[in-house]
DNA sequence: GACGATTAGATCGTACACGATTTTTCTATC
DNA sequence: GATAGAAAAATCGTGTACGATCTAATCGTC
């Protein structure tokens, strides 16, 4: 018999996906980001100057997704996007002071978002815990 | 501060989820099909004849992803769409005979990929349902 | 039974996501 | 210091996702 996708784990996961990116429009459409933009800047605001490698293997994309997605933000002028000198493989990001102006508005998001939830800051640490083991065990982090 | 993707429930719901279609695919490839495609098609297999409406709603999709997504399945033969001769808006949506046993093949899918997670039957229940809990703060389900 | 409002899908445009391949640069070893 | 192999991004093609809009069919009300 045949498993409903009501009833499986793996659509669970798929639609709850789905409906935390929709949650998170009305929190960055003013800020004219989309969610994994909102993902790179917070990782530069954390750490500026990182390579796109680096960055990709932060939020466990390909340089295929990525480099189309910052050409976007370069044009939006929030970061820039410079060949390493030491190293010209290598294509480094650095904020712009507009970048870092929208980095700090987008800082009170994640408890915006957590307040939408309405959980408790326990159950949502314990939730994200328990994504992160079953990431791991369906695909173990490369680099890094 | 800003927040690192790291450390953020949203993160671990979205890498979480493409580490698990990335987990399927080993699975849905020999069978040709893709994750989204197998929703449809386990969907249909527990109900045949449900309309492209009926479907949006179970799987939480809008028809603007639906409709061309089907019209690869019907393209692959396993399914035909055809107006409903009592209501000429609606679609209905049919499996073939390869359809059934494209199902057939894929009913031993989420027990094989219950043991890649490693999890116990308990443990994927537990985390199904707080998802679906999760799921439906932020997206209450429309019809349905 | 006409006609405005609603509903169901489809179409269009934009933005991910990723497999496969390509280009450029660097590194290792000779 | 030439060169094979490795590494980092970029490019290309396909398949989701979804907001906005469009078209065709049905429903509600008079």
């Amino acid at each position: 018999m045949t498993l409903a996708p009501a009833d499986m784990l793996c659509f669970a996961l798929y639609s709850t996906a789905h409906a935390m990116q929709s949650a998170y429009v009305p929190l960055l459409e003013p800020l004219g980001l989309t969610y994994p933009q909102y993902l790179v800047l917070s990782a530069l605001a954390g750490e500026d100057g990182q390579t796109v490698g680096r960055i990709a293997t932060a939020l466990r994309l390909e340089s295929n997704t990525l480099t189309p997605l910052l050409k976007r933000m370069e044009a939006a002028g929030w970061l820039s996007r410079r060949r390493d000198a030491a190293d010209e493989r290598q294509v480094r990001l650095t904020l712009t002071p507009q970048g870092h102006r929208l980095a700090d508005q987008a800082a009170g998001i994640p408890a915006a978002f957590a307040a939408k939830t309405g959980l408790s800051l326990s159950d949502i640490h314990d939730l994200r815990d328990i994504l992160i083991d079953l990431r791991s065990r369906l695909k173990p982090p490369v680099g890094d």
